[in-house]
RNA sequence: GCUCCCGUAACUCAGCCUGGAUAGAGUGCUAGCCUUCUAAGCUAGAAGCCGCAGGUUCAAAUCCUGCCGGGAGCGCCA
């Protein structure tokens, strides 16, 4: 349809398709009219008012006027089109969302949830779980095949930390009941003071050397932390396609430091070994401490090196929070200096952090956490507790689940994904309004319709005009989504999926209250809509690792 | 000290990249709507120097500069 109006306004105006699409703008009110085209521009070159030649434009089209469009209008600077609903409806209505989408051949590997072994599960994790989730299906859409990898932060100084302080004050009876809150306890113990630095760095050194001891207690507390977290993303229905870690890289460090030696990147400073990226504002990187051990850019080094070998991927997604910006400016910074191009495939896509309400950042350092399965638990008893208020409690804990699910999704993916956000538990626990609950509640009303009524029997029976405002604006509203789609993975941002879904179900919720639609005149063309609105937020939640309820 | 991010209604946040018509939503508050498809819903209302000051532009929440306030990061943690 903007096609239309677009080859329209070309036929008149002295410019490009391209530059004419760029400025058609959708006005902010309907009754303003579907397309408008603003007149600013031409007024230097024509040397006349913006609004005179809006109004000579509108004169001049209302001759030429296709049949998809039904008026124009000169609203000061603006010529504003008002397009054929009756077409409009059968073309958006007649597309098929729910097909399945080619692929493009081409390889996406995104790394995401990477929780750290033996701590807590903590709320930056979860958001990197959801938001890798939501733009791992966003890549799908695209037509990208997709490799989900959890690398798991389980090597480095902090576990020479977690060994030393087990050796001093572990208990086999603590770890068994409670293994992730007992060696967070010991982690939070010997941070407390500086006193045992030395020790721990010789613990982490002996550990990355092979030591059998050391080796064994990481192994079994990688091993008991593993368990724990299954558990969290058995909860969240999410999976990946590798579980990797850094440990993983642990042989592979001599290779790149001997590479980066090679290629004369390596510098001794202060008796260890640094590369230098001052020139490109960066500071300086420490890739090999003075006692010889790595340091996590060195084995995030390794670990590029090694993806782009095995996967050959086109594009690596690092979904981790923004306090690593410089981290992966670094790396990236190094691996270009290398002389590796693809060092352009690869993306940070940060996500802001979750404050307290002091507004500061939550923080495992300090012993502040939030335990996710606490929030998690929280949220499935309240949505547990509404069905119950219901009165139908069949299928219960799934439906609960599902419920829960959609509300700590939805909460977290619809804010803008790098900015920061305070954490508070309501925002989870409301289940009104602008929420996951309300959009599963949306979809289950349109499936409740659809479920009285067989509507192949009716399909013949479609009439494409008089309808009003509100099946038109749902309609609108659902000619967006493939647009919203392909702008999502631009950006990477599954926010903008999060905010359609909203303003879908709204516009829906809208119509349904206005427009009955068993019985009466239009009763097919209404069932269609359902349908395919039913398909189209189905689809949208789906981007958003959000699985849809049938009844509520 | 240096770098990056944020500042929009009482609260939580969209919108900023790509400047356009009266700046949006949800929550909370006020007043309504269940004998017809699920009230986890719908309708109406009150509520904003879009942090401040300059600049660019026909036009600035949006772009540029400075300042103020908050956050994060800055070689032997990850």
């Amino acid at each position: 349809m903007k096609d239309v109006v677009v080859k329209l306004i070309a036929e008149e105006v002295d410019f490009d398709i391209c530059e004419i699409e760029g400025l058609l703008e959708v006005p902010p009110r309907s009754e303003m009219g579907d397309y408008a085209f603003p007149c600013f521009g031409l007024a230097k070159t024509l040397k006349k008012s913006p609004g005179v030649i809006a109004g000579d434009l509108a004169l001049t089209f209302v001759k030429v006027l296709p049949k998809e469009i039904e008026r124009v209008e000169a609203s000061g600077a603006y010529v504003n089109f008002f397009i054929d609903k009756g077409i409009f409806a059968r073309k958006v209505l007649g597309k098929d969302y729910g097909k399945k989408v080619l692929k493009n051949g081409k390889r996406i590997v995104i790394d995401m949830s990477s929780p750290n072994i033996a701590k807590p599960f903590g709320i930056g994790h979860l958001r990197s779980t959801i938001i890798g989730n939501s733009i791992a299906r966003i890549c799908e859409a695209n037509g990208f095949e997709v490799v989900k990898i959890n690398y798991l932060g389980d090597w480095g100084t902090q576990f020479g930390k977690i060994i030393c302080a087990w050796k001093k004050w572990g208990s086999e009876e603590k770890l068994e009941s409670d293994a992730i809150g007992h060696l967070q306890e010991l982690y939070v113990r010997i941070n407390a003071t500086d006193e045992f630095d030395d020790e721990c760095r010789l613990e982490f050194k002996k550990l990355e050397s092979g030591d059998f001891e050391n080796l064994a207690l990481w192994k079994r507390f990688r091993e008991m932390s593993l368990v724990k977290f299954q558990k969290i993303y058995d909860l969240l229905g999410i999976s990946f396609d590798e579980v990797s870690g850094e440990s993983l890289y642990n042989d592979k460090m001599d290779a790149v430091i001997f590479e980066l030696k090679e290629k004369g990147l390596l510098i001794e400073d202060a008796g260890a070994r640094i590369v230098d990226l001052d020139d490109v504002g960066l500071g300086k990187v420490l890739i090999q401490k003075s006692d010889g051990t790595s340091l996590y850019a060195t084995r995030d080094l390794a670990m590029a090196l090694d993806r782009k070998k095995v996967y050959d991927f086109d594009r690596a997604i690092y979904e981790v929070g923004a306090e690593q910006t410089l981290h992966f400016r670094q790396v990236f910074g190094i691996l270009k200096k290398m002389g590796y191009a693809w060092a352009d495939d690869l993306v940070h896509a940060a996500h802001g952090l979750y404050l307290d309400s002091d507004g500061k950042k939550f923080s495992t350092r300090r012993g502040k956490t939030v335990y996710m399965e606490d929030v998690l638990g929280e949220v499935v008893e309240k949505a547990r507790g509404n069905l119950e208020a219901r009165g139908d409690c069949d299928n219960l804990d799934e439906r609960a689940r599902r419920i829960a699910l959609a509300a700590i999704f939805y909460g977290d993916l619809k804010n803008n994904r790098e900015h920061n956000m305070v954490f508070d538990v309501d925002r989870f626990l409301s289940f009104e309004g602008d929420t996951g609950p309300y959009l599963l509640y949306s979809y289950a009303r349109a499936s409740s319709i659809l479920r009285k009524i067989k509507f192949e029997s009716k399909r013949q029976d479609i009439k494409y005009k008089d309808f009003g405002d509100l099946e038109f604006a749902l309609i609108k509203k659902i000619d967006l989504f493939d647009n919203v789609v392909v702008k999502a993975y631009e950006d990477l941002s599954p926010n903008l999926i999060a905010n359609y879904c909203f303003e879908l179900a709204k516009d829906f919720n809208e119509f349904y209250h206005g427009c009955p639609v068993l019985g009466g005149e239009s009763e097919a063309f209404r069932l269609e809509i359902v349908e395919v609105f039913r398909v189209v937020i189905k689809k949208g939640l789906d981007l958003l690792g959000i699985e849809t309820l049938e009844e509520m």
